[in-house]
DNA sequence: ATTAAATGTAAACTTTATTTTACATTTTAT
DNA sequence: ATAAAATGTAAAATAAAGTTTACATTTAAT
């Protein structure tokens, strides 16, 4: 799965410290979900959606076959 | 997390085990995912987003709090 | 060039998602 | 009323998510 978080944070230009603080996760986590390691949970997908005001699709994107 | 599964699957009039199949999972995790016992990952959430032709936001809802 | 902030990475650990099997209960069709 | 299909549930097991700590590397600021 693609996602297009590290854009996101740019555009609100929020650091993965900032970004893990507002939805309540480890920066480990903000940065392994970032660089495709494990796809997160719906609650978090929602939560980074609130976050950006931007659509779970819009952040998350399936890939070929997947 | 609320979500809206199961009217959704009513809309379609799809059965659970149909569900299952569609998006390469059990069909208890359905059940499960369906019932509130657990949260899915966002790979599922889109996937059954697809299915129903819903936004993830549509299917699935933080609740107060979350 | 140096320092500070931000990011990448990794190992060990805990928690949660998902599977499998199996059976009980409810709903739907005949 | 009976049978079949659908749903609920549960326990044990495995896979994957998420945390914590700690340190290395890169980027930005002075």
């Amino acid at each position: 799965m693609k996602n297009t978080i590290r854009i996101q944070r740019a555009v609100k230009n929020i650091t993965q410290a900032q970004l893990a603080e507002a939805i309540g996760v480890s920066r480990q986590t903000i940065n392994t979900i970032e660089s495709g390691k494990y796809v997160p949970s719906t609650v978090l997908a929602l939560k980074m959606a609130k976050v950006f005001e931007k659509s779970v699709e819009e952040l998350f994107e399936l890939e070929e076959g997947e």
